[in-house]
RNA sequence: CGGGGUGUAGCUUAGUUGGUAAAGCGCCAGGCUGGGGGUCUGGAGACCCAGGGUUCGAGUCCCUGCACCCCGACCA
């Protein structure tokens, strides 16, 4: 039969990556703009979990939200030299509007920097001391012309946060600035079930306009690395004109006339594809239980008894009821019924968002649905089951044979178990790839066949632009990602083995082919 | 932006030497069913990516666009 089949991974992973997320229903749409996706509820949904990871954590550190235009004047760029080199080429202009053209066009922001510094300057805002820090951010969406778009991994338009933050002293702002990337390592290890590298990027491929970047990298299941956010130090960049006036300045303790510290950090709606391409299996993708919009989902058996199918449904009802509400103290949220041709849908949002699939079709449809879908655990409760009162629990990422037959009363407690076991296992799973595929390569040949096969080297570099261009044209586009904060100082004297020249730093650096 | 490829129903595709379209899945109605995409019957659904050309006649041949995919260069 013409199923709607998925290419396996192992025959061609961009194939594969493509097939898994137009199979997920509800996932994503083609758009009538160039490079663009619609989100549809499943990704949105997805996108929407990360944001309420992160927003309030940004408010625990005292970071409050703004609202920026979505246009910025074209002269904003041309004071900004390395900005402008960075993002013209890849911007959106508006020249036209009200009918008419503009006397000055606007481009459609490909980054805020340039806004904030503005608005850090209205209003006296930043004025003394006790003004800062001055911690801000804003969730929005930016347009990057990008040549060669994937969906959800680069799109034209993309979805993110953009926190943009002014201290007094450099420290502060370094220690916020690392601070910001360990809590985007925790979103990516805790949540997604992504194992990250911490680490700086090497000068070459920092943000133009940051002084440093620290990022955090992962290992996709082909072996290419994306890059899963940055937090970059831009120290007083932007912050003092072309003509070397501050744009922004404020009186220390002192009485000193003192340009701030500023740091600027961002994670993506790449992110949820980072998922995709980490979890993912040759049936669909696979949503790790803390990021999954919908982590348990009842597939009811009906059989031709209507009277004996009511009993399923409240059956499905209260046990999904009693999965969702764990406890008293959960929020006492009800069911409620999805629209559309989702109408026979039910969900309810307590600790677990359950939902339950009450359609009349067979089981298999049911289940192929979830599987994806990429949701974590499924329940089987029929008939069979009633009498038993008793219910079947599924893993999206363990074998069927390991299916749960659990009582009812004890349904919540083994769901919320499995959804942890889960979670464990697929971090493990992503951490062991990326560990088995890693190699501290000395001999060029070693780092050659090391890129070829798909895994990452760790090497000695001498730090040339040179060498640079030397692995990426002899390798295939061979990159390099970072120096990780937690790699062994054992650099110093030992020879790079790309040029033969001795080692410009202490740590070994990432080189990887990436997205 | 270079190199390669593909555009036919919602999806996957067939369409011989040019004669205005076919199937599977999906969808709708119903029957038998029901524990990993079951089955039977009946139905709805496509101006064959767009615009030019050649021809009595173009899904099919030619040109030009556009879109998407793959491989590069650019990037969250």
């Amino acid at each position: 039969m013409a199923k709607q089949l998925i290419t396996p991974r192992a025959q061609n992973f961009p194939q594969w990556y493509q097939d898994v997320l137009s199979r997920a229903p509800d996932l994503y749409d083609e758009s009538p703009v160039t490079g663009c996706i619609t989100f549809g509820p499943l990704g949105t949904a997805i996108w929407e979990q990360i944001r309420n990871f992160l927003d309030p954590r940004f408010r625990q550190m005292g970071v409050e939200n703004i609202l920026l235009p979505t246009l910025i004047p074209e002269s904003f760029f041309a004071r900004e030299k390395e900005h402008v080199e960075g993002f013209a080429p890849e911007a959106a202009v508006v020249t036209h509007a009200g009918g008419a053209k503009l006397p000055e066009p606007y481009y459609v922001r490909p980054t805020s920097e340039l806004l904030f510094v503005d608005w850090y300057g209205r209003g006296g805002r930043v004025q003394s001391y006790r003004d800062l820090p001055l911690l801000v951010n804003q969730w929005g969406s930016v347009v990057r012309w990008e040549k060669r778009p994937r969906a959800f991994l680069r799109t034209t338009e993309f979805y993110w946060h953009e926190g943009h933050c002014l201290f007094a002293t450099e420290a502060q702002c370094k220690k916020f600035t690392l601070e910001i990337l360990d809590l985007f390592a925790k979103l990516c290890e805790e949540e997604l079930a992504i194992p990250v590298i911490r680490g700086e990027k090497p000068s070459h491929e920092k943000f133009a306009g940051a002084n440093t970047t620290y990022t955090i990298e992962s290992m996709m299941q082909d072996g290419k690395a994306l890059q899963m956010g940055t937090s970059h130090m831009l120290s007083q960049n932007f912050l003092i004109g072309a003509d070397g006036m501050p744009r922004v300045s404020f009186l220390n303790e002192k009485e000193e006339r003192t340009v701030p510290y500023y740091d600027s950090w961002a994670v993506s709606s790449r992110l949820i594809g980072a998922a995709f391409m980490t979890h993912g299996d040759d049936d669909g993708i696979v949503l790790p239980p803390r990021i999954a919009p919908v982590q348990c989902c009842i597939l009811p058996i009906f059989g031709s008894d209507t009277a004996e199918n009511e009993k399923i449904k409240t059956a499905a009802r209260s046990l999904a009821m009693a999965i969702a509400h764990p406890s008293k103290t959960s929020k006492h949220a009800d069911l409620f019924r999805l629209h559309g041709r989702a109408d026979c849908f039910e969900e309810v949002r307590g600790d677990i968002t359950m939902r339950i699939d009450l359609r009349e079709t067979r089981l298999g449809d049911k289940t192929f649905h979830q599987i994806r879908s990429g949701t974590p655990v499924r329940i089987e409760l029929g008939a069979k089951e009633l009498v038993e009162g008793c219910c079947v629990l599924k893993s999206r990422i363990r074998s069927r044979d390991e299916a749960q037959k659990v009582s009812l009363a004890q349904a919540p407690a083994a769901v919320a178990t499995m959804l942890r076991e889960d979670q464990e296992m697929l971090f493990a799973r992503a951490k062991e790839m990326r560990v088995k595929n890693t190699v501290d390569a000395t001999s060029y040949d070693e780092v050659k066949a090391a890129l070829e096969a798909g895994k990452w080297a760790l090497i000695p570099w001498d730090g040339t632009p040179e060498t640079v261009r030397k692995l990426k044209a002899e390798t295939s586009g061979g990159t390099y990602r970072c120096f990780a904060f937690d790699g062994k100082e054992d650099a110093m004297g030992l020879q790079d083995p790309v040029s033969g020249k001795p080692s410009a730093f202490k740590k070994r650096v990432y080189v990887a082919k990436a997205y």
